[in-house]
DNA sequence: AAAAATCCGGCATTCGTTTGCGATAACGGG
DNA sequence: CCCGTTATCGCAAACGAATGCCGGATTTTT
């Protein structure tokens, strides 16, 4: 474990030249002559010599790192993202920096002055709230780009790439009420959360639509997870009379529900109808197969790359705001009443 | 997006004292007044001074940030194991910066060798080549300490952390063989994953030690993704004599294979026995639930971390290499012959 | 052959922070 | 009152790389 980093200065040395020679031999700009130049880069590559990127960034106040901040690393849907920020990112010489929010403002708000003061390029947030904003703005204002996707702050003037949450929630209700379903429960993530708050509106309105009036005893709230999710559904087919179907906002708080209801003697869809948010997997192996609102997951992150780097190179239009199409995707979960 | 960060210097003259008394007064060490203090402080608050990481790290030679290196962030096992390692290190105040070697050596090469220069302070990896090693072993020496996670390569002194997957493999073998089957097809990724030899071995030896010679056509390999499973199932299931039972590799191999099945129209445990290594949420919730080889995987990543920040403050005994016993969880997907 | 254009490469500075060393001041025991 | 001790704080030098500037060397041009 001995830390003998190889610099510029043990280079020029070792070539014997000076390190300003060194470093135009290497960076290729300003006159250098050939048999100099020979001697830098033979000497660079006999010592293994690597740049040190944290001085580099500090004369020019910037590190190649972009900070993705999602809701949860463990959600398939922000795994996938990750992953593909990851790969369009790193080919323009970007490493991405994770640090999931867990959901929590203040641990988000911590987080991005943390990565603020790495002089980070650019930052991705998936806002863990659709109200609290006076850090962001902060950060987009004086630090670096800030792209917001699949949530969106209001009033933050900032790219942002959506799905449409509203539309694709409404959809599915549509769908379980053209069925004959009246007592149409929710299962959603905390109202804070963007993606919850459409979701829930758009379930609203599509009961306004049909003229069935809204009971707040079918709206459960539970942290996206498998397990919370398994509780929040046994609370919601406790009560009396129970919901005839589910509308779950996430994938994983589908698997949840599906779990819950198995676990309470349940079956999809012949005592309960079920459609998810956010396509996954396994959706087409389970018996029934799920019925879902699916999302262009494939084209989310290379966008959402694609417009940090053109901030970065400093693309300074008008912020964009994109918004994905859903697509009902019909299988076997939902039945007539 | 004007950049103008507050300096230590702005800081310093606002209090009017020297940047040495500033940064002093800041970091709370040497002599500093009582008065000299509060007005520095004062004014680093009133200017919302944020030391820069970047210039620190110059000045100490390490950025407080640990590298992960997986296979695959989109496997879920390692994005359980990713989410556990940041949670754990920022309580340490470092940051992970996650850059996925997406199976490939020579990516994996480049990530190491991209994130040793900025100075890593270490490096948690899932080796994706059992065989190569120098480009680790130059990390470990010159760099920051390195951990390997999930798998090993032979020869490099450094911890692991890794599950018993010979003794896994062995025992669900061994308990497809008491269930009375002999045609046991095995789906795993290619051999060069430490993983996979270590489970493909388990599965010879069990063979082996019950007598039943080893035929290279039961073995299929494919890339850990559904996709690739299902294409590999696929073939492996068109032979004639089919397998009668097969053992999959991780749990994404898993799911591809029951997909696959079924697509085929083979109904399992009926006509097709199945385990897998790897648990994963749904393993009880598909019909019949799934007979898995389960890991300690909430384990996993606190010891890494632990272990990564014992080496990273000087730590320099002698490597650990922990090993993890797996467990049978026997459901429903193997039925007797 | 002299003047001018071109080419090389070293010196010194910059980025923001930390810190060894030295200067100054305050204090108190003898 | 003197001097040793302790407290306070500033100067300047690192850290490693990048680069403007400038003097000197070489080549080209006239």
């Amino acid at each position: 474990m001995t830390r003998k980093p190889v610099t510029i200065k043990d280079v020029a040395i070792a070539a014997n030249v000076s390190r300003a020679t060194a470093a135009r031999a290497l960076n290729r700009y300003g006159y250098v002559g050939d048999a100099a130049a020979l001697r830098v880069f033979e000497a660079a590559d006999r010592l293994g010599y690597r740049a040190n990127r944290v001085a580099q960034a500090l004369r020019r106040g910037e590190l190649p790192l972009v900070g993705f901040i999602p809701g949860d690393i463990q959600n398939p849907f922000f795994a996938r993202i990750a992953h593909d920020l990851d790969v369009h990112l790193r080919r323009q010489g970007y490493n991405l920096l994770i640090a999931s929010s867990e959901e929590d403002v203040d641990q988000e708000k911590e987080l991005l002055e943390s990565l603020r003061s790495l002089s980070i390029r650019g930052f991705i947030v998936a806002p863990t709230s659709a109200a609290q904003t006076g850090h962001f703005e902060k950060v987009a204002r004086e630090s670096a780009p800030l792209v917001m996707v699949d949530r969106y702050v209001r009033g933050l003037s900032c790219d942002s790439i959506l799905v449409d949450n509203e539309g694709g929630a409404r959809e599915a209700v549509d769908y379980l009420i053209a069925h004959g379903h009246r007592r149409i429960a929710f299962l959603g993530d905390e109202a804070r959360i963007f993606t919850a708050q459409e979701r829930l509106s758009g379930y609203k309105k599509s009961l306004e639509a049909h003229g069935i009036a809204f009971d707040e005893r079918l709206i459960a709230v539970a942290r996206s997870t498998i397990k919370h999710s398994v509780d929040a559904t046994i609370r919601l087919f406790s009560q009396q009379p129970a919901p005839t179907a589910v509308f779950t906002v996430d994938s994983l708080m589908t698997q949840g529900a599906l779990i819950a209801l198995r676990t309470m003697g349940l079956t999809v869809p012949r005592d309960v109808s079920l459609i998810g948010f956010d396509d996954f997997d396994l959706a087409t192996f389970i018996d029934p197969q799920i019925t879902v609102v699916a999302q262009p997951i494939n084209k989310i992150g290379p966008l959402t790359a694609e417009i940090l780097l053109k901030r970065i190179e400093g693309d300074a239009s008008e912020p964009q705001h994109h918004v994905f199409a859903t697509k009902l995707v019909i299988r076997g979960s939902v039945a007539p009443i």
